[in-house]
DNA sequence: GTCTATAGAATGATAGAC
DNA sequence: GTCTATCATTCTATAGAC
């Protein structure tokens, strides 16, 4: 209904035009993934995106070719954006560690991994397929498969975690994740953080090393404690 | 490009006008779930869904209102679709049976609850509430978590699953389901039946009485390859 | 009940001035 | 680089003939 004026999208350093191409790009890139984020693709229009970007409509198209392109190039900012910020955060060495900070950087990256999830979804029923994007994707799920097979493979090696399939239970988290974030998006009570520590509780009841029938039990105490309380890194500030 | 022809589309009862309001409804209904299922709520546009019926688009806006009224009325229809499929399955008495037949249960729907849960997802997306779908929604996911958490509670108390919290095991279950939906749809290797299969064994494990240390083992080999196979019930058809 | 025809608004995209 | 103005298309929705 009223008409945002281009001056309210000033940006801190004041500019409003004739700022870089870089930083232009990527002001429409943010504006642009938070919408269809947010509501379908088809249902964006780009005199959405402009106006949210305080910028005209022809802009968009001097910058992107077409709104597909746009598209395109929000899918792959929002997996690029996700795998930079999941570099950022520091990563245990120890298996049980890893671990955790896999589920934890799920939470604290839940709003930035939430978008990529939504436009993924989008993407896959859009009917087209583009190389570059399905190429990030399964580099994507390719890369968290084996953050966590690896980390119970080695769990299993140092006797910290019970022996079993390493693949299967790395395809089970993976697809726990999937879960969590689907009810957030689908469920009128998807909470996300609380599924999350239900994943832990659980996964750490599964992979626990348990005295076998007959047999000393390993260091249970410590990995266990290790495993279910986190302090400091549960219930972690959500990104803005 | 092409024009689909009304004759297309005759039912098998030959008729292709003046056929009864219940049968022209539900038709209609069947055709835009099937598209909503497939595409962006915005992209299926009524053309689609008229020209899909081998009808006139208006005929569309004299048996729903608009074009948000048909979206409301196929999400109703694939729940309750799902609901009253879900009834005509026999579901297993004893507390292991049960569960087995609910993870089945989701693997013979597979197309019906892909279909209600893309939908699902789509309206929350849409911005708009409606009342009665919320009401459809909370009211699914309430008996589905029923189903799992009486289970779990049963079995525990016949001594055939380890003691442990029914509602935490329930939301588990049920967020895996989501995962798995969600893989389907958004991942280009999304095996839903893989993971089901996966959450079988991995859940049974969980769930399975160990003989705690210095106990006597429970009848623990009989209901675990009751869980873990299901003779005749696995890899059914998928619906048409 | 089913159709034709069309109104009225919005959309993706572009040409061209500055 | 950024904007104004506009085109061609497509959309939801309706009026009215049959």
């Amino acid at each position: 209904m009223r008409s945002v004026t281009q001056a309210e999208n000033r940006s801190g350093r004041g500019s409003r035009r004739r700022c870089t191409a870089a930083a232009r790009t990527e002001a429409i890139l943010t504006t642009s993934l938070d919408l269809f984020a947010r509501r379908d693709f088809t249902s964006v229009t780009v005199r959405d995106i402009a106006r949210a970007c305080g910028i005209n409509i022809a802009l968009i198209y001097y910058y992107f070719g077409s709104k597909e392109e746009l598209f395109r190039a929000s899918i792959e900012y929002a997996i690029r954006q996700a795998v930079d910020r999941y570099r950022e955060l520091g990563h245990g060495g120890d298996p049980i560690g890893a671990l955790n900070d896999w589920l934890d950087t799920n939470v604290q990256l839940f709003e930035p991994l939430r978008k990529m999830a939504k436009v993924i979804i989008d993407y896959s029923f859009s009917g087209s397929k583009v190389a570059s994007i399905d190429r990030l994707i399964r580099r994507l799920y390719r890369q968290e498969h084996a953050i966590l097979a690896d980390s119970i493979r080695r769990g299993v090696a140092e006797g910290l975690v019970r022996p079993g399939e390493p693949d299967e239970a790395a395809l089970f988290v993976s697809t726990h994740l999937d879960g969590a974030f689907f009810a957030s998006m689908s469920r009128p009570d998807g909470n996300f953080d609380g599924r999350m520590e239900n994943l832990r509780r659980i996964l750490w009841d599964y992979l626990a090393v348990r005295p076998a029938p007959g047999t000393r039990a390993a260091k249970r105490p410590i990995t266990r404690s290790r495993a279910i309380r986190h302090p400091g890194v549960h219930a972690p500030k959500r990104a803005t």
